[in-house]
DNA sequence: CATGAATGAGTCTTCATTCAT
DNA sequence: AATGAATGAAGACTCATTCAT
């Protein structure tokens, strides 16, 4: 678990190939041949990070979308700030993922991207289509394109964050100030992104 | 040149230490210490690629943003469509952009890098004053969000196009029927969520 | 161990920068990598052998100075020999010392060679002044000359021994016949050379 | 020739080995490849270097000695002199001329030095057997070893400048003064030595 | 069960040299 | 006569993995 940990640090700052198990072995206190004994290979490493970090996901909002008593943009709403919350909270995973998604791409671990994909998509398109019969949300929405948005623009402000914080002139006291910051200034962007798609006629 | 083409593939292929100096060299059918003759090492190689690639950005759109007879809104649709040619024209190139942005972080390319988001930052921040002089936009638009959404959603679509093709049902004759499908479709999304932050008030 | 004596042959016939550590490793029948695994690098390897072989000096000699039933002379000529017999029998590393302090110098080398010249100063030092009070050495002895004319007069008869025996006419039954031959010529000639220095008034 | 003196230079600051044609050809702002061209290859532009420094030995002493007006031990004390002014004003070819005498043994290098020692044999052979005729040194002259110690202490002199000039507390206002320091007290020193080995009787 | 030692394959880079111009 | 471009060989070093203990 230690070593999941620290791979996954190391990982998400130098990528798969620029960490060594070496790197891996000396920063988590272990033997260097441990990680091969346990894992198996350096490969069978990275899937263990992706199925430890992924079946964590969604417990919480799968309660939460099936209670009737909460309208369909609140459902949205609470779904868009768990998302925000999970993925800032886990950010040296998710920088891993993407950069997983453009090379190395491990089958085993596409595998499980896509399925996630998948439930998402599900998740959301139920949601819509609730809304939908409800006669709140329009007609005619592109999922996929919604997420894309949706993650596409929380990866992008991840990776820009340094950028980000330099553009605005403001001052933090302390980096978990600017975070808790961006995490509002997210919100409440991706939220009228959301109500935009979901709901804009053109 | 042409090693610049082949480092591009193979980097965005395999990532910066992915791909050996050895893969690019046999690929591109040359002697394996000319790179090294060429570029001086494989850092520099990357920088050689990021100087070629980020110097041909722009020419059309400066000069069609200072004609004074479009609309903001008909420029801001150029714009969209303008960037998003050019960056499904790249893929390859813009997937080494956002992996180089997570691992590797070479200061000479992040300090590349930076500049160009200035200048697109400045470029639409230009436009969306005029707009809100001219009355048609909105007050108070975060501009680094605005465009991590735009190219969060450009590089989110690129990197997961083959789920995405495989998501919605639709058979296509050749890639590139698919890929201008994709451009279509993402240029209707994009339009829509810049109308939305641009013109919707809470 | 085994790889610091092969070393030490290479490094003496090929210099440091002509032996490479693959001829290391080959003749000394161990993997080219066990070399950077041991020692951490080629510079860490000639290091080795330099406190390996430096760590070795004097042991006999100290007590034997203490030794107050001896006269001057007698302890000069002892340490003559013994220094003389410590020389030819390692010779390769002696020649290794020479092409040090002129190429390569490396600092952590040179700091050991320079504090070795200084304790080997500070023997013939104390002899010296013991000497003189006794009345046995003249006044005004620069003790570095003396030394580089000891340590001088060896290296350069090392380094031209093949030239010696080629000129004078005696044939030797074997090498080890020449070189006890060789020694019992050095020690009668250094140590007129040292009478000489230590006594003779101008 | 001015290739010559760079390499020179370089030989004796790096060694053979160490020393690049491709630092060389830099430094002396000449194409990389004209070198190889003028040269033939970098051993025959160290044979050049040799063939260069050994040929302009031996001028004014082949007179000098001739004279009949000069006592022994005066022709004895200007062939010193002469040799320690040759051999200090030409150090960097020394350096490499010993480095030579140990590694990379270059047989047609070999040759010439080994030609230039039989020479200095020879004429101090001569000078020996004058004095002895006239009765001013004595018999059973190591010729071949007076001439290790003559030039192993100008090399070990010269090896370790940097540690004399440290362990004499005198400070000095330039190189060249303690340049001539040294020559000054290594003239005085030798010119003992010298007449030690020639007229001291054990 | 856990690990220190060892290894072969691979990394990037630099080398002296050559050749067409 | 002189050189820029190109190359094969070799350089030191690091890698993930294995294996005997």
């Amino acid at each position: 678990m230690q070593i999941i940990e620290v791979a996954e640090k190391l990982f998400s700052l130098k990528g798969f190939d620029g960490a060594s198990i070496r790197d891996i072995a000396e920063e988590a206190g272990v033997n260097l041949a441990m990680i091969s004994y346990y894992f198996g290979s350096k490969e069978k490493l990275m899937e263990a990070i992706f199925e430890q970090r992924m079946g964590q996901v969604r417990m919480r909002v799968e309660s939460m979308l099936k209670d009737d008593s909460l309208a369909p943009f609140q459902k949205m709403e609470l779904l868009i700030d768990e998302n925000i919350d999970r993925i800032m909270q886990r950010q040296q995973f998710h920088k891993i993922l993407i950069c997983e998604q453009i090379i190395n791409k491990n089958p085993i671990i596409i595998k499980l991207v896509n399925e996630q994909k998948k439930k998402n998509a599900e998740v959301i398109g139920e949601l819509i289509k609730d809304g939908q019969k409800k006669g709140v949300f329009k007609k005619d929405i592109d999922v996929v394109l919604l997420l894309n948005s949706f993650f596409g623009t929380l990866t992008q402000t991840m990776i820009s964050k340094d950028y980000y914080r330099n553009f605005i002139k403001i001052e933090f006291q302390s980096d978990s100030d600017f975070e808790a910051y961006l995490k509002k200034r997210l919100s409440k962007h991706l939220k009228l992104v959301f109500k935009a798609i979901l709901t804009y006629e053109e």
